[in-house]
DNA sequence: CTTGTCGGATTGTTCAACAATCCGATACCT
DNA sequence: AGGTATCGGATTGTTGAACAATCCGACAAG
């Protein structure tokens, strides 16, 4: 039983900021992102106002603001009076993609290094990642190699870079979705990323740099290659 | 008069890319966004739908686009039910831009020294925030020093840093409207851009490294004195 | 001085209409 | 055939009005 009848005010402050429920709009935007990045809409799709309007019981201009909410993350592009097509990526954005991502994925090394649970956090991952390619389940393979490159950056603990890199990794995998063979693409960074571990475990900043630096190297070549191969 | 009357297709690909007209939705948030950012709007005050419909003459609809495309720089808020708001800026917000800042401006250093347009550039800046610093002009030297600041980034050479880092400055002159005495500010920040420039244009990236770490430590301790005090 | 309730104000969403624009088809010209 | 002009349907852009949902301050009650 209550011990202390004296009244307190409770300790404001420690209340996790409530979860700031959805809109309409959001809802919608939402669904189009899912399937958009599931593939199940792709690359170079049209999204129709009218069309989606009425596949979830909304209004156009519903929709349209959802298109907005989509657009800024570059999903989708808004071209005036034509409308909005799921984004393709070509050569430029492949290689744009890789020159960001060599210069951002190596910041959060260092810290990586000192954090015994980031450390556990991505050997776990990858280890996920190796179990789901013995099953041959690729597309889980993919998602763990997009999560494990997520949290190196995170790590670097700035929510402006965070925010901006989730972006660009829902594009690198719009990227992926418009290729054919994903296992042929995914294996060999998977042992990349297992490498990338042991060396941070190890403390070994600078080695995990250099392999870094190839991982992101011989991606990109990888990616280019097919994607000017296939368009 | 052209002498070679063989027909022959124009150079496609040379042409820079149509400048993308904007649509209304567009214009009103060009409008919004240039009053927030000259200080017109002040942080914390609310944009009222009707009210800005109203004022500019188109419909209530029109106005939400506007507000998402606005919200997604950052440089409003979105409260459900309640309304947009222009975004205040607090000291966790504070500690974060400088987290950023402190990651991403020195990577465009290497690259700096190895250009001459771009030192040239950087001198002829600063040299003009000095000229207007003579004159009293602090707002100029404010909007200098972002500058400068901007092309720091940009020389890393990503597209998606470069354009989530304008972002992030336009917070920072947001910050910058909600303090009192602009002139003790500033005036120390303009001499550190004189040191970084002199210290880049003698190829001495190292110097420029710590000085620039300097720049941004004293700039987060006085925003941040700034801000508690008078918040 | 806290708690409950009411009502105006503002936002969220829908709907229908029309203007502006795009794009493919058709017709026309050489 | 190859190129150009024109037309019309389809889609987007924008408006204005309407109503529901929600918020918030004021006032009343305990």
């Amino acid at each position: 039983m209550p011990s202390a009848p004296v009244p307190v005010d409770a300790d404001l402050g420690a209340l996790p900021a409530l979860p700031r429920r959805a809109s309409t709009a959001e809802a919608v935007a939402g669904v189009l992102r899912t399937q958009i990045s599931q593939g199940r809409i792709l690359p170079g799709a049209q999204l129709r106002e009218e069309q989606i309007a009425a596949a979830l019981g909304v209004s156009r201009n519903t929709v349209r603001e959802s298109f907005r909410l989509l657009g800024h993350e570059r999903l989708v592009e808004h071209a005036l009076h034509k409308g909005v097509f799921v984004r393709t990526i070509g050569p430029d954005g492949i290689r744009e993609m890789y020159v960001t991502r060599r210069l951002l994925e190596p910041l959060g090394l260092g810290e990586i290094v000192a954090s015994r649970e980031t450390l556990a956090a991505l050997d776990a991952i990858v280890a996920e990642a190796e179990q789901a390619a013995e099953t041959g389940d690729w597309e889980s393979v993919g998602t763990g190699d997009i999560e494990f490159h997520r949290r190196l950056v995170a790590a670097a603990g700035s929510v402006h870079v965070s925010s901006m890199f989730d972006g660009l990794l829902a594009e690198l995998r719009l990227a992926f979705l418009q290729l054919p063979d994903r296992e042929a693409l995914h294996e060999p960074f998977l042992r990349r990323n297992r490498t990338l571990v042991d060396l941070l475990g190890r403390g070994d900043v600078k080695g995990a740099r250099n392999e870094l630096e190839e991982y992101l190297t011989a991606a990109e070549t990888a990616l280019l290659a097919v994607v000017t191969t296939t368009a």
